[in-house]
DNA sequence: AGGTCAATTACACTTTCGTGGGATTTGGAA
DNA sequence: TTCCAAATCCCACGAAAGTGTAATTGACCT
């Protein structure tokens, strides 16, 4: 069974090269072609494509917006980004807004094929260096390791405590220590990460609860 | 010039044989292998590996707790999940943790060796149904959190400032409402997703606050 | 032996948070 | 229209959190 493509992009020599890649591979089809997002809207339902490719750079409503209004109506299809660059906010914003995979235009025409028929089947392709910025974003750790350092094994201890909501008063119960220790270790803790709340602390130190 | 790769991995048979791919693959040197967390925080600063191999399921200390300590050590290394299963809790904790890529043990030979090249030149190897997973969490519409989405736009909103430590008096200036409101939409919040507390709160939406 | 530091406890005090009521307005659904 | 959810505001009370200052113990380092 051929899978059927969408495209959306507003370069017409893009638009139609894809058209060919597409259609002169056996296992796809291009089923329609679009120069923007209110066209888009407008007849894509119609052709009920499974793997929509969409252009980020649209004129009017960006892709994004696009993604996010069709991925409400067609829960069952795929958005793959078409990109020129690698940008980050757009990258995640894409990502919120539904899609699916993010590839970079300049991809060789096999990538492409290999990116649609990987999303089909249920993946997330995208570039290493795009796939790294993911990773990179999910892992708040980056320079900032020092004021966590300065934590004492025992601050580190009360601080996961800390991060999983316990009150002072169960803190002292499960370390069988006096709520007033509690209470000045977290006054350390707050010294030594330069904040004043617990919640502050917690996005200052953001997935490290896990260390212990 | 070779990438330095050291292993850690429990069983035996595994980890010989990952070391025998490597030192029999040019441009790879398997310059380490040990068998526990313990043993790898002890020696393997001595190596100065360019990219190590971890398993997840170690005796003792899990490999997730051995990568967040070595890479607040070792800054240049990049880290790279081994696990034989697909577990969506250990990929974000391992994420979370600083690892940079992700494989299944069962993977073949040339994706492993593929794998570390590409986490060595700043990738983010994973597989691509691991890369669904992460890409599933940027998605508000992947997360049938139930409790979640019973919350209007509105208390959605207080949520996220909430969640970023503001305290009611400085949500109530951001969303010129009085302190009051701001106070009873916590409330109604907190009702809805059934806890008691600020944190409780953001431990239960996860660290999906950036849906906002 | 003296010094430093982590860990511990204590008390007093202020601020913030969480909970319990009750009230009004508005817009959309039944 | 009636009903309801959402958003807004108010009051009061107790619990929890955060701040400041002070003191004691034990371990480790010089």
């Amino acid at each position: 069974m051929q899978i059927k493509v969408a495209i959306v992009e507003d370069q017409r020599d893009l638009r139609e090269m894809l058209g060919i890649l597409i259609n002169g591979s056996p296992g796809f089809a291009c089923i329609g072609t679009f120069a923007d997002a209110e066209e888009a809207l407008l007849k894509i339902s119609d052709t009920s494509p499974d793997v929509v490719l969409v252009d980020i750079h649209l004129p009017g409503k960006s892709g994004i917006q696009l993604i996010a209004q069709l991925t409400l109506q067609m829960p069952n299809t795929k958005f793959m980004v078409c990109s020129s660059l690698e940008d980050d906010e757009n990258i995640f914003n894409a990502l919120k807004a539904g899609a699916n995979g993010y590839i970079i235009k300049s991809s060789a025409p096999v990538k492409i094929l290999d990116a649609i028929q990987d999303v089909y089947n249920g993946g997330a392709p995208m570039s290493s260096q795009i796939a790294r910025k993911v990773v990179a974003h999910f892992n708040p750790r980056s320079q900032d390791h020092a004021e966590f350092n300065k934590l004492s094994p025992r601050e580190k201890e009360i601080l996961a405590y800390l991060a999983k909501g316990y009150r002072y008063k169960e803190i002292a119960g499960f370390l069988f220590i006096s709520v007033e220790t509690v209470r000045k270790h977290i006054q350390n803790i707050y010294e030594k990460l330069q904040v004043g709340s617990r919640t502050d602390a917690l996005n200052k130190i953001g997935g490290k609860s896990i260390l212990f």
